[in-house]
DNA sequence: TATTGACTTCAAGTCGACTTGAGGTTGTAG
DNA sequence: CTACAACCTCAAGTCGACTTGAAGTCAATA
């Protein structure tokens, strides 16, 4: 496939399949003059990355478990990338229950309720700032 | 609380706060001379932001939601936002999935091994990349 | 064969979230 | 009363993840 083709299906613009491309994420099969050729699996391989993105985790740390057939690599890596999952979602599922809380309680401010400062504290247990950045708005 | 204490014990920088009250997300009760000084109240605010930041909201995000006496604004904001995270963990719960499976498994390319692929693709369900960004690294 | 639209490279720009730096002011310990 | 650490402002810099733009190449259709 050419790049416009992957771009279509996989629905990123082909500036970004290059830029992906330049950092080692995905590569082409070949080139028809100067034209990248793709094999079909890069679109397998390019929704797993969106898939990372999606949960946070940025093109390096991507790039760290990807080889060219998938997730591997140490399997610590990847057990250590999971239980770093499992803690956001503590935090995001106290942060869930704390905006449904404030969204039902008719407390006039919600710092001095108990139980919503209950329901953040439990995240708030470990709450170093990331190293590096953000995250992506929950658009997805 | 001058910047200094409230820097202390958010751990944030004085230049980060300094940014977030520019950004309307925290203020001051006032000024002696030049100086900034603080209502306690702001610790349990910043500690409010940071888990927001945490789990993934934009300054932008947390400021819709965080008016002077902690969350707040239309409750139906606060249930969209609260049924985001729950979206965006059933993705995280996948890819856990898929990480653990990839660990354990023994076959040579994940990208053909079909438990694999179905555990990511319950996921893949929704597959569009964010408007406009990022998320932490897990570091947190 | 000439045009055109899809491709190419490379440099620079953008956005969010901060951080850094230069240059200035001030509360307080010595 | 002076030194100085801690504050101040404002502009510019940084980082990740892309996007945009200028300028060029080329395969396929008219």
């Amino acid at each position: 496939m050419d790049i416009g083709k992957v771009s279509t299906v996989s629905r990123l613009p082909t500036s970004t399949l290059r830029f992906y491309e330049e950092k080692g994420l995905i590569e082409s099969i070949g080139r028809h003059g100067l034209r990248r050729y793709y094999s079909p699996d890069v679109i397998d391989k390019l929704a797993l990355i969106s898939l990372g993105r999606n949960v946070g985790l940025s093109l390096d740390e991507i790039g760290e478990m990807l080889l060219p057939q998938g997730f591997q690599v140490d399997r610590d890596l990847l057990l250590s990338k999971a239980d770093e999952l499992d803690k956001k979602m503590a935090k995001m599922t106290a942060v869930r229950n704390g905006l449904r809380h404030a969204a039902a309680c008719k407390a006039p401010s919600h710092m001095e309720c108990p139980k919503f400062l209950r329901l953040l504290n439990i995240a708030g247990k470990n709450r170093s700032r990331p190293k590096n950045r953000i995250m992506s708005t929950l658009k997805a």
